[in-house]
DNA sequence: CTAGGGTTAG
């Protein structure tokens, strides 16, 4: 078939008035949808279109046909304006019409809600029905804008149309649910469908790890594996499993079973490697994640952040910055929190400030919450408080309790006045008005303030915030950190007795003690004075009975001495627990890494639910 | 007569 016609769009006018015979329609049409499939862009899609329009009855079936055709190329070229033009102009719509708008507008980014106002006016217009094609797509949208009210509508039509054996249709259930949190509804899903694909069981497990439920995340994987081969998708999602538990045995049996039982392709996937950096980053081992990155012959962006966020974490700001100056692509914002964790992890206050700016003004990035997030809280952190004050005061867009947090944070340890500590504990609990997602920062305000009153003797008011946890039903987070042995994990709380080897971990903190002292170290947190803050009948243990020592102590008699020693704390890694870990590894000659373990869950909203930004 | 499902870091 020529492609003249493309060439000379105006050279065949066929007036419609000519009444073709009905074969002779036919051909004309099939020639047309010949046409149609050499289109490579939106200027050859528009002389087509227009030549169907010139030269074809509106109202033939046949006719109705190509405009599916042209609506779904113009969609595929990512024009949704003019697809949604040809859509309007067409009297008759089809299904296929229907579903290929909904699908376009669900791929676009800013027009997913504008894909459930479609379906419902599908329903409403009823012109054509919803059938197979129109829920995944629907589905599909709703999961993006988090629209779980939206879903459960949609989940109804597919119950009452009858499709609720559909595979496709399932697994777009579970994704959705998957991605609002709501673990039942999905599993409830997963359960009943009749049948079930690889994509159904990596929804599931992926709606596992959305939650933080590891376990059940990696014992599904197992059981997948009586059906269905792992593929790439699988296995990124047992990756942050291994990541979240913090476990590096698990991490690495994931890396070995990754590159026995899956093909070369997703082996060297760049989303995959960028998986396995990351988890080696979060299981504490910078060596192997350094390894993976420097073996990648291709490295996107993510790339880059996990391996500048990793050197961040763990305190290696300087290799983090290396990172950044030996990047060969453009950074996003992401990177730019990447480098502030890093400079607030060493105290460059300074560095840190020619980041932020250099963010603004050589990228035109603009700051977001995450990034006044970090600065503020280091500039507060340093004792600038009055500028960590003035930077809330002038952000433009509103604080979170995170960031009044860290404000609250450096009152307290820089000894700022009672008043002051009060006012930023208010706007904390002003934060908390309409947003029923837990937030520790809530708890933490609590706390925090009991401390401040503490310190000036306001035993009176210690007691009135006490009681006002009582009411407001908030409990203190406890703080917990886990070791992992032998590819178990031990976990210890505050002055926490329960481990069957409590007696030897006891002693171990003497001799860690002892040491300390002997080198001229009196740790000062061993003589914290106990305030009993909480609301829960427990006591605020002193630092040193802190759960990361008793891990530590744990780690010192449970491994070979000089093996680095790997802590996770479910809280932020706060820098005193930094200052009294250096001096123990210096003292046992050991490595001690010491790694916050952050969960995020984004809401509809835009609120968050997490301990900390990092 | 057409088509469809599941990933991006803090």
């Amino acid at each position: 078939m020529s492609n003249s016609l493309l060439l000379h769009p105006l050279s065949p006018p066929v007036p419609p008035a000519s009444s073709p015979s009905a074969s002779v329609s036919g051909n004309h049409h099939q020639r047309i949808l010949s046409l149609l499939k050499t289109c490579s862009d939106m200027s050859q899609l528009k002389q087509l279109h227009a030549f169907t329009l010139r030269t074809t009855y509106p109202d033939e079936p046949a006719t109705l046909f190509l405009y599916g055709r042209i609506l779904q190329l113009t969609s595929s070229f990512s024009d949704v304006n003019y697809a949604f033009r040809v859509f309007d102009s067409i009297q008759n719509r089809s299904s296929f019409m229907w579903n290929t708008l909904i699908r376009a507008c669900a791929h676009d980014v800013s027009r997913k809600e504008e894909a459930f106002m479609l379906y419902l006016k599908m329903l409403e217009r009823g012109e054509s029905s919803p059938d197979k094609h129109t829920f995944p797509f629907v589905l599909k949208a709703c999961a993006y804008i988090f629209g779980l009210s939206e879903g459960k509508q949609v989940h109804c039509q597919v119950v009452k149309h009858g499709f609720g054996g559909d595979v496709y249709v399932n697994n777009g259930l579970i994704h959705l649910y998957g991605s609002c949190g709501c673990l039942d509804l999905a599993r409830k899903v997963f359960d009943e469908m009749p049948e079930r694909s690889l994509v159904s069981w990596n929804s599931m497990i992926d709606a596992l790890v959305r939650v933080g439920e590891y376990d059940s995340a990696l014992q599904l994987f197992r059981k997948m594996q009586e059906s269905f081969e792992p593929d790439g998708y699988t296995m990124q999602s047992v990756l942050s499993a291994c990541a979240g538990l913090g476990s590096l045995s698990l991490g690495t049996w994931a890396h070995a079973f990754l590159l026995r039982n899956c093909d070369v392709d997703v082996a060297m996937n760049v989303l995959i490697k960028n998986s396995l950096i990351e988890m080696y980053c979060k299981c504490g081992s910078l060596r192997m994640a350094e390894q993976v990155f420097q073996g990648m012959q291709k490295r996107d962006l993510a790339s880059w952040n996990a391996m500048i966020l990793g050197f961040a974490t763990h305190g290696r700001g300087e290799e983090a910055m290396d990172c950044f100056d030996r990047m060969v692509i453009k950074p996003n914002s992401v990177t730019f929190v990447a480098l502030l964790i890093a400079c607030n992890h060493r105290g460059m206050v300074n560095k840190g400030r020619q980041y932020f700016d250099m963010m603004v003004r050589d990228y035109g990035i603009e700051p977001a919450l995450e990034h006044y997030g970090c600065i503020i809280d280091f500039v507060a952190g340093a004792g600038y408080i009055s500028e960590a004050i003035h930077m809330v005061m002038s952000m433009p867009m509103k604080p979170d309790a995170v960031i009044w947090r860290s404000l609250l944070d450096a009152c307290c340890k820089k000894g700022a006045s009672v008043e002051l500590s009060e006012e930023i504990a208010r706007r904390i609990i002003e934060t908390r008005e309409g947003n029923q997602s837990f937030n520790s920062s809530y708890s933490g305000a609590y706390v925090l303030l009991s401390r401040v009153y503490a310190s000036a003797s306001q035993w009176n008011d210690v007691g009135i915030v006490r009681k006002l946890m009582t009411e407001h039903g908030i409990r203190k987070q406890p703080g917990c950190s886990s070791i992992e042995i032998n590819g178990v994990s031990h976990e210890f709380f505050a002055g926490d007795t329960s481990h069957p080897q409590t007696k030897q971990i006891y002693q171990q903190l003497e001799v860690i003690d002892d040491r300390l002292r002997s080198i001229g170290y009196l740790p000062d947190c061993s003589q914290a004075p106990l305030v009993d803050a909480t609301n829960d009948g427990s006591k605020e243990y002193s630092l040193k009975l802190h759960s990361e020592r008793l891990a530590i102590a744990f780690g010192l008699i449970s491994l070979p001495p000089q093996t680095p020693i790997r802590i996770f704390k479910n809280l932020r890694v706060c820098s005193d627990c930094h200052e009294v870990t250096k001096l123990i590894s210096k003292v046992f000659n050991t490595e001690i890494i010491v790694r916050d373990r952050v969960r995020f869950h984004h809401f509809k909203d835009g609120s968050c639910s997490c301990s900390d930004y990092w």
